[in-house]
DNA sequence: TATGAATGAGGTTTCATTCAT
DNA sequence: CATGAATGAAACCTCATTCAT
């Protein structure tokens, strides 16, 4: 038989995920099951096991997907010829996106699971990302307000921050009115008060 | 064993909410047995059908318990003498307390599936409880900084804050190396400054 | 303690099964509960066993009484001044008297009960009293029509009364509209024409 | 095992029908497993869930079966070619035939559960299912005895013959002794004698 | 004696996973 | 490769029965 292009193979796969995504945030990872996935996907629920050893590795399979889509530009800060100012900005309009309630929803379901069963794999994984993050930010903000950090812990500020940036992906998804645009400018302006300079003057 | 105090009544009550909180947290609504939180409560499964109708009602038994725990002073601000300052400093300081891993995990636990069942009800608490907290917020940062508050937008500062903590209770979650206090001492270092205060000189 | 004087004892001892009967009536035996059953006696479950072993005896308790109900004068008819014509008049009306559908169904459920459990002993009984009714059903008839039954098989024909009453109640438990007097009258009318005598002239 | 031909599937279903007749009959409904079931149609507990929704809607189905079954060529007398005294007396005669004592009990159930639930629907049946056999019997009686039947109210007859039916089904239930087919033959010499024609000779 | 809280076996039902087709 | 019927372990929940008070 064979025959199916590998594309054809990854194809299939990555309908599996979206449609794995999908349920898994509608209902949560332990109350969906694998037939109203692969309904979803329109395949059978046999299929799904040719491209998933199981539903964990199928639930594993998504938090990659999401926190790929999650990871930004953070970790990677100097490939970019923002400031942090602008790239901070962009991060937080980003949360109203369509799509990223899903991605927080599967970033906490993942995050909880991670937490209750004590795998300390997945939680090296929160750790690095968080430490990649860290770097990006204080990269950015030192390129950005130089001397100006110096009477500042960066770190912890660094850390703040992103406190700051899951807690507004968190409230937004419990409380939807609320704003992480205008939340983060109000943050800005708290900072470009703070480091002594003039506002940045975006229309 | 008939006619059992009602404080007897009361403390099996409690004692079957504090394992139903153990088990839950460790295990995630869904994955918990009633079998094992029956067993941690040193009864029998059947015994906890006489003080909760079902699982499901057992969950939010042990949601509210959480969500009054996490229930902080900031919704009464005026009843204390404490400024602003003071006040989030234990608040973040709390994070680190034991047992509040448990009620973080428990929110959100309740929050995932208030979102995945599109609560209605449950969304409305979230954002009455958020609105209460801001007011909170926003009442002692004016009593503490006043007038120079004035060029800021202290509504959206204050949620800014509330995300902060949450996702600072997050993020601790995730990744327990963190350090809520300090991250709270960035900013508070950040804020004194952009106000034009000088820093508090806590111990 | 004791203390308590044997008709009361007696007296609750009715009231459990007036209660179980209204309960098992209303529920079928297996679906009943003795919470139920014990909260329509108006005491509490465990006082139910200070009086029925256990509740297959409580049912059986229901069955005889309900059986002692059913069973009528034909078990004694020459005791009786009556009639064949007049009693079986009576057995018929009397199916149309409230309470008497609960005893149908009470005797169908335990009836039941004995075919499934092949119960010898209960089997016996159900012979037993058909024997006995038929034996009645043959003296009256004999008594009333005498020579005139010569012709017929007087045992089948009693046989025929008995299933006629009995499917009678069951009919009537299913298809409230129907008449058993008035299908009594239709049979007993035929059987005057068959036996060469006058109907008997009741209003 | 995909793509199973409708047949099989049909079969399966009709297996898993006369394994849950067989079960409940013998245990009753509410006693009943639905593991014994499964063992009796020899497939596992799960597997009948893919062809009733519940234990519930298994009985129903039985229930249908078993009415079904009990349907008899009164409802349609017109079909045949029969005379009265042929068809009712193959009717008692099929009460001793083998399975049969299974759908009295299927159907005493049946009633006994609609009595119980006050289910409006099933109880219409009945009635329905009563007048159409009364029907019937009259239709035969009359083209049978024609004008003899005058003097008699055919209606309340005819109910009071399918009372008897009944009832010669429910005790050949209790008391297996009992012979209906000669309970019938007394009836029938009742009748006979009644409306004044000579009893019908058959061997 | 009566109470009613507690037990715990056992029933129904779900669903991840397998494998014959 | 896909299908989807079947499996069977395990979960929730009920309730007859017991027994400390």
């Amino acid at each position: 038989m064979a025959r199916v292009s590998d594309a054809h193979l990854e194809a299939r796969r990555q309908s599996i995920l979206a449609a794995a995504t999908k349920v898994f945030s509608q209902k949560g990872i332990a109350a969906a099951t694998m037939a109203e996935i692969a309904s979803e996907a329109g395949i059978s629920p046999g299929a799904i096991y040719r491209y998933f050893e199981n539903k964990e590795q199928l639930a594993t399979g998504c938090m990659n997907e999401s926190a790929e889509a999650i990871k930004s530009a953070w970790e990677n800060p100097g490939a970019l010829e923002m400031n942090f100012e602008e790239l901070a900005r962009l991060t937080f309009e980003n949360i109203d996106a369509p799509g990223e309630a899903i991605d927080t929803q599967m970033f906490l379901e993942q995050g909880l699971i991670a937490v209750r069963d004590g795998n300390k794999e997945a939680m090296a994984q929160f750790r690095d990302e968080h430490r990649r993050v860290r770097e990006g930010i204080r990269f950015l903000m030192a390129k950005q307000y130089g001397d100006r950090l110096t009477p500042f812990d960066v770190d912890k500020l660094s850390d703040a921050l992103y406190s700051f940036y899951w807690g507004a992906r968190l409230l937004k998804l419990l409380v939807p009115d609320l704003e992480p645009t205008k939340q983060f400018e109000a943050v800005s302006h708290l900072m470009t008060a703070a480091f002594g300079v003039a506002p940045p003057s975006h229309n």
